[in-house]
DNA sequence: TTTTCATGTGAGATAATCTAACATATGTTT
DNA sequence: AAACATATGTTAGATTATCTCACATGAAAA
């Protein structure tokens, strides 16, 4: 995982910018964060400071609302996504440790590893955040 | 010029993360104003609200400051990227209406302008809020 | 028809930000 | 040296944005 995980996870927005970015009201936004669809930071005096990765949600959150579905349904549909890339790890995890390396091999990813350390990488679904950064 | 131009002008982040973010005072920012090297938007209730253009300033601002570069001569340079930016631009469209295009050729590069309409296209010389984004 | 769900709305509290004024350290003129 | 200018700190008092909690409500489900 690249850097750009933490700076998508870094908390940047209050609540009054997400309204504007997600055309929710402050009431759902909180409703969704009391059934644990989201989960905002707080300043140390307890203000909701938000991530694109939460504005991401929200607007998943929105869409889905959109379509019928229910804050179960939806809490679900998110467990699920979120075990698919665990999965995927694991698989990548497991396929490593399955090709036994020598050790000059595993120098060498380690070295490959290390090379692209700093590089820009996203994940493969990303919400609509997109629309607002390059 | 693409949609990103719009992106990072868009006001999102209130003062206090600007501080975290710039490692600037409430104090300095709101003098740099004064000084009209950057012009934040405000809320409908006054606050401040910085676009990501704004935060580039800002970084650009504290590392002339720490060579020692006072406000006037900040301005100036301002000034001068500016101008170099206007005649970038007029070049480019001087460029284009040398050209002489035909109607067809004309044709061809709008529709290939509209195509790419919706791709990410960065400004040349980006500040360092490239560290927060992917 | 009761209940439940998702949201609206209002009250009272507090955090974050605002402007304006004065303080201060460092550097510049006279 | 004395006076001034520049960049920043600090404080006070006012106002906005956000917080939680409680109650209201329309639509859908039971």
């Amino acid at each position: 995982m690249g850097g750009s995980e933490i700076r998508r996870n870094m908390p940047l927005f209050s609540i009054g910018i997400v309204m504007q970015l997600t055309d929710l009201s402050a009431r759902q936004i909180r409703y969704y964060e009391e059934h644990e669809l989201i989960s905002p930071a707080r300043t140390e005096g307890n203000k909701r400071l938000f991530s694109l990765n939460d504005i991401d949600k929200l607007l998943e959150i929105k869409d889905l609302i959109d379509q019928g579905v229910n804050m179960a349904g939806i809490k679900k549909i998110f467990n699920v996504k979120q075990e698919s890339v665990i999965s995927a790890e694991e698989k990548k995890q497991a396929e490593k440790t399955r090709r036994e390396l020598s050790d000059s091999e595993l120098r060498k990813l380690l070295r490959k590893e290390l090379l692209q350390a700093g590089r820009f990488n996203r994940s493969t679904d990303r919400g609509d955040m997109s629309r607002f950064f390059h």
